[in-house]
DNA sequence: CGTGAAACAGACTGATTGGTCTGTTGTACC
DNA sequence: GGTACAACAGACCAATCAGTCTGTTTCACG
């Protein structure tokens, strides 16, 4: 083999995941990918066959990453007694990460993606379902494990732990609408308070040891 | 003056509203919202001095639709006697509207437009604060009114009033890419009962009288 | 040391893009 | 009935687009 090309790819991938979650996948050209890599129209398409394709492979590392963060919260919050401030915690760690997050990135790639037709019906859409279903299981069991310790009647499970992903997907877009991003902090904070609120927690538990 | 422009504008905004909410505004060309109008290119350039300002139109046009779907629902709960049953009343009027709003519209045009930095920095996402603005201001007043009603205290209101459009603008994403419409009105549900939670409602309340 | 293939570089192309320009048509008003 | 102007229609244009093609460089392997 000559150099390593999976570098390069990646170069190609951070400009161009950059670009496309600032100014959305159509009005993202080749060129200004290539511009901004600092590489060239025949290393582009040697390493993706089409425009498409380079949708594809972004969402792919982008849904692996996501998936890595939800490990990582699970991972952080393994060792709560109580199933209930698990869930609690779980928020709060996001919560805790939410500005260093949105310093990194102004908005999510997802609402690129799922802005455009054409990426939804080719199959991209399909790896962030893979996602969305990684977040609704997940969540759905440590709210499983809540309800029964806290003895409280949560009647449609799955769409209760999909609201987290909502949460974040609304969030994203409040901060680019208004130019702030420290509605993220603040919608996940709510978000914590509304779950603790249906869980039966006391209030104190609630408010108190914000981020 | 000769035959009523404003008619075939019209019909240009509809067909712009209908592919720019579903392909995305840059995926969108000139050419296909001529065709789609059955329309000429005089005729668009005519109405619109660039493209950009058929999304400043769109948007305002949209904008007002939204404030007015607001307003309906503060009018058809006004009667309500008990503030907080008010804010959940509320929430199921748009619950119960839920699935038609899906049929009507696969996703939201606030979505197409704040993919996109172009149209946030030339003014057009300003239109969709003012939107927010008043969503916020709204509910906010109903959360006072129900908060001080339960004597509950809700540590940042405005926070919580933007977790409305949170919700939407969450629900329409997760529906697109799970191509179920149906989430949008179940995460109205949750929503629904989150706010009766947090409001101090009991149980019952809650859940019984689904949409 | 030679050879084959991966990893580029960049000139080039045909199609599409947003936008212009030159008309033509309808009609309100004098 | 002439005239002025809004409301179109559609040919046209330069720029940009995604994608191709022909090279050149680099290196593992025999």
């Amino acid at each position: 083999m000559p150099t390593d090309g999976t570098v390069n790819r990646e170069r190609i991938l951070d400009a161009a995941e950059h670009l496309v979650i600032e100014n959305g996948f159509s009005a993202t050209s080749v060129d200004q990918v290539i511009k901004a890599a600092a590489t060239s129209k025949g290393a582009f398409f040697h390493h993706f066959a089409t425009k498409l394709d380079l949708a594809q492979a972004l969402t792919t590392r982008y849904v692996n990453a996501d998936l890595g963060h939800l490990r990582a919260a699970l991972q952080a919050t393994a060792t709560a007694a109580d199933p209930a401030e698990r869930v609690v915690a779980f928020v709060r760690h996001f919560e805790e990460a939410a500005d260093e997050m949105m310093s990194a990135q102004s908005s999510c790639l997802y609402v690129a993606v799922l802005t455009e037709q054409q990426l939804v019906t080719n199959g991209t859409a399909d790896l962030i379902n893979r996602a969305i279903e990684a977040w609704r299981k997940e969540i759905a069991d440590l709210l499983t494990a809540a309800a029964a310790s806290r003895d409280v009647d949560l009647d449609d499970l799955d769409a209760l732990a999909d609201h987290v992903f909502v949460t974040f997907e609304g969030a994203f877009l409040l901060c680019r609408s208004t130019g702030s991003s420290e509605h993220m902090r603040a919608q996940l904070r709510v978000l914590r308070h509304l779950l603790g609120a249906v869980l039966g927690l006391p209030r104190a538990e609630r408010i108190v040891g914000n981020a």
